[in-house]
DNA sequence: TGAAGTTTGACATTGAGCTTGTCAAAATGA
DNA sequence: TCATTTTGACAAGCTCAATGTCAAACTTCA
């Protein structure tokens, strides 16, 4: 019983960091872009080109799984600062696919290396197997939350 | 060098799966709140008065660490729903002390329970000791993350 | 005591990061 | 070929805040 409830409770305590986790990567990756004349919405989609390849808004818009209306407006500017550039679409005259400018992919994968740099200096002190355990859990979790919230749907 | 961007790998999906995993855990949190006419908002209130008693709106907002300003709207909101009462400050006459009502107290304690179980319930398939690696891994990388983002300030 | 500085509630404005709705052009399917 | 779907463009609105300002209440300190 007071095993089961160490275990709740540090569980509890897992899932509610998950909040400042996410603030201080997002303030690590906004601190990363200072100089590049990037923004951490442009930086979104020069990833998913640079790790999924070209590809059109609509599609952009499903792997970041927010709405097309707003995936337009952050293409349009990374266009706008030559981030990116629109190839003629066979498939769709109107819906053009974005590509990297060679400018684009330079800025994006030095980006890339470094904040992997840092999480391997994250790392330093975590063994293996302790972060592997950790993803587990943490993946697990997801699953269950994810699985619950949306059956109350 | 296998094992080193093999762990660097894992604490990278593991940082960014913060992001779905709070959602997930808000859902969840929001989906609790049907038919009880609380908010999140007015949640997060009940919890932190029911936690650590009876405080004022600053003392709220520091805890919360969220602008007081804010935190007044919250506890406006809550104060016009009745799940929580002022009553007089004799430290100062303009900042009343917030309480739960008998309503608000039995309200959270009972989303608190439910909560809790739902916990207990999403540890049942993982053993004790991953659940503790799993969250001294994460604290230790939010940790290492907070420092890094306070220094490029 | 009283003058300066601080805390607080109330109110207004602003911003980021989205969602939702609509239109017209283009594409697809029947 | 006609109805439906997809897409870019544009407009409005929403949530969760941060920021700025005012006046009343409180604290400090000489």
């Amino acid at each position: 019983m007071y095993n089961v409830n160490m275990k709740a409770e540090h569980l509890h305590r897992l899932i509610w960091m998950s909040r400042p986790l996410m603030q201080a990567a997002e303030a690590c990756v906004e601190a990363g872009l200072i100089g590049t004349n990037l923004t951490v919405r442009m930086r979104a989609v020069l990833e998913i080109l640079d790790k999924y390849g070209d590809q059109t808004v609509p599609e952009l818009a499903a792997r970041l799984e927010i709405k097309r209306q707003y995936v337009q407006i952050m293409c349009n500017e990374t266009l706008a600062s030559g981030f990116i550039e629109q190839r003629s679409n066979p498939r769709h005259k109107r819906s053009a696919i974005l590509t990297l400018t060679d400018r684009g992919r330079a800025v994006i994968e030095e980006i890339i290396a470094k904040e992997m740099k840092l999480v391997e200096e994250l790392g330093e002190n975590l063994s293996n197997e302790d972060v592997a355990t950790a993803l587990a859990v943490v993946s697990a979790v997801t699953d269950s939350l994810k699985k619950r919230a949306g059956e109350s749907e």
